[in-house]
DNA sequence: GATTAGGGTTTG
């Protein structure tokens, strides 16, 4: 061993010999060679709490990264738990003296060597730079505060700061993450595992799990822990963090590292199932799963105890055992940010996402009992919705006679585009301008090869409303002039001249487009008549589409959602079709192409019976009607599903 | 005095 570093290393340790002050050289991560005993700075970029390993030690793995951009993991030994780096969280900033480099499966690690001391800073930007150690002398120069404020400037513009540190209040069901939080109560369950009862002042989206225990195991204030009721959730920590927390005091801050979350749905007397979350921190120590005590120093703990003084006591206890429409109350149906509250789910369990608007008397029948019936038949059942389709809204939306019970697509904008140039390609006829029924304005439009546009306004008594009542006919409006006007005016019907009278042009084209509406006529029911029929609706003022398609001869198509739904009620999974223009769903199928907000509420409820990344036991349950029938092609007869006299549960919308 | 672990989630 060279003799500086050993003095050095003495020097820090155990502050026993007086030498002078020894200039310290940092060597940046970029020009490491194994074989060598180095001094290095660095920013943590993964670490794992010191815990002990198989041998004899305490082991913390710690990588670091520097202005170099290149990555060092360390492995630190030492049988002095207070010896290894006191790294709290990721972006933390560390100074390792008498690190040994060297070189295992190709790559350059670090590991203590002897006499390795460590020296660890919050490498917040503009925090106090103040080192957090064990070794009671060690040398800290300008220098060093110097290299710690460039490294953590360094780090505010390379390194994207944890995200994993989360408070109880933003968990979500299957999740890894970081806690601190106060230790309540503690209690050994059985040899593998190890209860630890937390709070961090704030309320989990779902309560906590309850894990059973004797009550004599319990160490811990039962009447406070009562008092914070949910703002408590329940750890159980397996395996190697057994006798850690078995050692952790009751009353102390702690750091739990890669804590998991797990959504359990649980049944409940009376048939409602309930949604807990469960926190598990997994044995082993990958991704650097461990508990770390804080010290009441640090600014974590101390952001953590004004929360923890400022909880409202009372505020929690209207809360508990709530009903539900207290509960509701204190919750919006949507959250903001479009997501489904997780409230809602939960919600949802305890009664049914959907109801029935009728049928109610009837009994409810299993599904397997449905698939071995005949059909037709009719069913009250309760099930989950394992999945749908179509996935993608748009592709759901269809038009739907009731007539002839035909579907279509809706057309697609660049279609209808065409359509109506196709119609358009005739010049207006000026002896069909200004009758009884409309006056006339026609236009010339400029560098479009003199294309002429007809708008017919359509007189109530012979008088022109106001044109938020009034409908206008337009001849040769491309799609967007039609939309502008749409805008402007009650109603627009595109139409052509005729040999006798104004025509409606085909019906591949809407018939009646009332602000971002389009209404269409089934082309195979419909038996077109003269415009001027209009004149014999009395009221010119209100256009309601079915009176505009009645007077016009045209069967009116409805736009209507179109989905499978596959129920599954556990025992039996069955396809169901789902024909709904807004009974079911509330939302105007005929809107939602047009309509953020609409797609957006569906979308919602969407997520809302079928959670993504949640397992279906978790799915909130679905009350629906069905009825059977039996559907018969060239080879075979097959019973079909469809959802009738169901609506989403009122207070979801 | 060597060993420990050598980052990359349990399956409770």
């Amino acid at each position: 061993m060279q003799i500086v570093p050993f003095i050095n290393s003495l020097k820090e340790n155990y502050h026993t010999i007086d030498v002078p002050a020894t200039h310290y050289t940092y060597t940046p991560l970029n020009q490491l060679k194994g074989g060598t005993i180095v001094n290095v700075y660095g920013v943590v970029k993964f670490f794992k709490p010191p815990y002990l390993s198989k041998g004899t030690d305490y082991c913390s793995v710690v990588t670091i990264v520097d202005e170099t951009n290149v990555k060092l993991t360390c492995l630190l030994f030492s049988g002095n738990y207070e010896a290894l780096p006191i790294i709290y969280k990721t972006g933390d900033i560390v100074r390792f003296h008498r690190l040994k480099i060297q070189v295992y499966k190709k790559e350059t690690q670090g590991i203590t060597s002897p006499g390795f001391a460590s020296l660890t800073f919050e490498g917040t930007l503009g925090a106090p730079i103040i080192p957090r150690t064990s070794s009671k002398y060690f040398n800290f120069t300008s220098e060093d505060h110097k290299i710690v404020e460039a490294l953590r400037v360094w780090a505010s513009n390379h390194i994207s700061p944890s995200s994993t540190l989360l408070k109880l209040c933003d968990v979500q069901p299957m999740q890894y993450f970081d806690l601190t939080c106060q230790l309540l109560g503690k209690a050994e369950v059985d040899g593998a595992s190890f209860l630890l009862k937390v709070w961090d002042g704030t309320r989990t989206p779902f309560p906590s799990w309850r894990v059973l225990i004797q009550d004599h195991v319990f160490e811990g204030d039962l009447s406070h822990i009562n008092r914070l009721q949910n703002l408590t959730v329940d750890i159980l920590v397996y395996d190697n963090h057994v006798q850690v927390a078995r050692s952790l005091k009751v009353g102390s801050f702690l750091r739990i590292y890669s804590l998991h979350t797990k959504l359990q749905s649980i049944n409940s007397e009376s048939q409602s199932v309930l949604l807990v979350l469960e926190f598990h921190l997994h044995g082993g120590t990958s991704y650097g799963r461990g508990i770390r005590v804080l010290p009441e120093s640090n600014s974590d703990v101390d952001q953590l105890k004004k929360v923890l003084e400022s909880v409202d006591l009372t505020a929690n206890q209207q809360l508990d055992g709530i009903s539900l429409p207290e509960y509701e109350d204190s919750f919006p149906t949507f959250s903001s940010s479009g997501s489904v509250s997780l409230y809602e789910v939960e919600r949802c369990q305890q009664l049914s996402a959907t109801i029935l608007t009728d049928h109610q008397y009837l009994g409810k029948t299993p599904l397997c009992d449905i698939l071995k019936q005949k059909a037709p038949q009719q069913y009250r059942i309760r099930a989950k919705l394992r999945s749908y389709k179509p996935r993608r809204l748009f592709e759901s939306v269809k038009l739907h006679c009731p007539k002839c019970r035909s579907l279509q697509d809706v057309p697609h904008e660049g279609d209808l585009d065409t359509i109506l140039r196709d119609g358009a390609t005739r010049t207006p006829d000026t002896k069909l301008q200004n009758t009884s029924l409309y006056d006339s304005e026609m236009w010339t439009t400029k560098d479009q090869g003199e294309r002429k546009v007809a708008v017919h306004f359509v007189k109530n008594n012979g008088i022109l409303p106001l044109s938020n009542n009034c409908l206008i006919l337009i001849e040769g409006g491309t799609l967007s002039e039609i939309c502008n006007l749409s805008n402007k005016f009650h109603s627009v019907i595109p139409v052509r001249s005729g040999a006798e009278d104004l025509e409606l042009l085909n019906l591949s084209a809407p018939f009646l487009i009332q602000r971002k509406i389009h209404h269409y006529g089934c082309k195979q029911c419909s038996s077109l008549k003269p415009i001027q029929n209009l004149n014999s609706l009395v009221d010119k003022t209100s256009w309601i589409p079915s009176s505009v398609a009645e007077v016009l001869g045209i069967v009116p198509l409805q736009y209507v959602f179109v989905m499978t739904f596959t129920l599954d009620d556990g025992t039996g999974v069955l396809e169901a079709f789902l024909m709904d223009s807004d009974k079911f769903f509330q939302i105007p199928a005929s809107e939602i192409l047009t309509s953020d907000d609409l797609q957006k509420s569906m979308d919602m409820i969407m997520d809302m019976f079928c959670p993504p990344e949640i397992k279906i036991d978790a799915y909130p349950w679905l009350e629906c009607f069905i009825k059977s029938y039996n559907v018969i092609n060239e080879t075979e007869q097959q019973i079909c599903y469809q959802i009738f006299d169901t609506t989403v549960a009122e207070d979801l919308i």
